[in-house]
RNA sequence: GGCGGGAUACCGAAGCGGCCAAACGGGGCAGACUGUAAAUCUGUUGGAUUAUUCCUUCGAAGGUUCGAAUCCUUCUCCCGCCA
């Protein structure tokens, strides 16, 4: 259970490591003796929204530390914004986001619970719906509710102000999200809330709010974020840059590898939570080596150490030695489209999905991009005699093996 | 309520009567190379077609013109400023 006060330093340490803002380290510290002395544990309040319902790595990021603070013995406060999604978000630059219908968010909310527990344990989190408090309020508390904040106190905060500077819009309701974001923290009574270096204003609200409602404020911790397997950007679903924890172990591993040489430390350290003695090792290695290794250790935890390996395993047959995969998509070629057995190279390519059209499927051919049963062929006009078994190849990834049946 | 700005392909952004399927950048895809789906370099990036060519696309609908993303009219949506 709880450690004992002998061991707070340590504690404060493993708390955090990795982290980026901290608010603030004495006062973590008292409240960690308090939780030892009265055996209470921490709340850790951890805000999810639930319009995404792919956790992908940068998610375990967060998730990562949660774990280890319930491994501390604390309690992790996970709270799926149903209520927010369900308003939809016109945050930022970006589109506006969905509203999601009651039976999207749970529907997406239970995926989000199964997905998280392959990080968090189970035992010692406590699952909140924010509509629980949301739901029941009127206009009137909402106004407030809001008659908290300033819009001084909302122009603290970077991306309004920059965008307030540019003469960029800002919705009311982006407003409001930060608010409703520290009032769950009143909600469940958070004495520490964790969350991306993005949150940092939201987190901070949190305590202002909690002293207006006469709780003592939450600890704030921030974590980096997770740059996406392009190497710029933060992980994101919506860039299509992501590593999804549900990802198949040969995807999942194919996409660690496409991490770019410099980057894949910072997975080491995010993800795994390699500390840097850890790591220092493994620069020794070949980076093809060690990004084998992080690729592993990565597929390991979500699929289990026999995925693991056979998925490092296929990726040497099919990259390093261009071999055919094991697993290649069947596909059959309905007879009508191939009369006598015979169909044009670029039909036969869309038919089997490899290319969206024709057009695309001209251009692979005439940059060498496809092979039929490993050997080359770049006449786009040509007509292709079917057989059973035959392995079509397009680009790096594309592979469909023919069945010829019925 | 008044005034002004804008809507271009996946995204950002040029173009403002023909040479525009539309510059450029990003992204995507392919190839070379390689140590990997790293890095770098090159090519490519609406659809149909072997090609000639044709079709659809520049917020929507009409119109002017031999010819429009480009001019006119109306409409829709977005943004800013001043009230």
């Amino acid at each position: 259970m709880l450690s004992t006060m002998k061991d707070t330093h340590e504690m404060l340490q493993t708390i955090m490591a990795r982290s980026v803002d901290f608010v603030s380290e004495s006062e973590c510290k008292s409240r960690l003796q308090d939780a030892t002395t009265n055996k209470r544990p921490l709340r850790i309040k951890y805000g999810a929204d639930p319009s995404a319902p792919d956790i992908h790595l940068g998610h375990v990021v967060g998730l990562s530390k949660l774990r280890e603070l319930q491994d501390l013995g604390h309690t992790v406060v996970f709270i799926i914004g149903d209520f927010t999604a369900m308003i939809g978000d016109p945050s930022g630059k970006s589109k506006t986001r969905p509203q999601l219908s009651r039976e999207q968010v749970q529907e997406n909310a239970k995926s989000y619970q199964e997905q998280v527990f392959k990080v968090l344990d189970r035992d010692r989190t406590e699952v909140r719906f924010n509509s629980e408090w949301f739901s029941p309020m009127n206009f009137e508390d909402v106004i407030r509710l809001s008659a908290h904040v300033t819009v001084a106190q909302m122009l603290q905060r970077d991306d309004f102000a920059k965008r307030y500077s540019e003469n960029q819009p800002i919705s009311l309701v982006e407003f409001l999200y930060p608010l409703v974001q520290a009032y769950d923290s009143v909600m469940v009574k958070a004495d520490l809330e964790l969350g991306g270096t993005d949150q940092l204003f939201n987190l901070l609200l949190g305590r202002e709010l909690q002293k207006i409602y006469g709780q003592p404020p939450q600890i704030v911790m921030t974590l980096p974020l997770l740059e996406g397997l392009d190497g710029v950007q933060k992980m994101s679903k919506s860039l299509n840059n992501y590593v999804g924890v549900t990802d198949a172990p040969t995807d999942m591993f194919g996409k660690i590898m496409s991490v770019s040489d410099e980057l894949m430390w910072r997975y080491y350290s995010l993800v795994l939570c390699y500390t840097d003695e850890q790591i220092q090792p493994l620069r020794t290695l070949h980076p093809r080596e060690a990004k084998d290794q992080l690729g592993r250790a990565i597929v390991q935890r979500f699929h289990g150490t026999e995925a693991a390996d056979s998925a490092s395993a296929e990726f040497a047959k099919v990259f390093s030695e261009r071999q055919n995969p094991t697993d290649i998509p069947s596909i059959t070629i309905p007879s009508d489209e191939a009369p006598g057995g015979e169909v044009g190279l670029l039909r036969l390519l869309t038919l089997a999905n490899l290319a969206p059209s024709n057009a695309e499927a001209r251009r692979l051919v005439q940059q060498g991009g496809v092979r039929i049963d490993d050997v080359k062929v770049d006449d786009p006009r040509m007509t292709v005699t079917l057989h059973e078994g035959m392995i079509l190849r397009a680009g790096k990834r594309g592979f469909a093996k023919l069945s010829l049946s019925a």
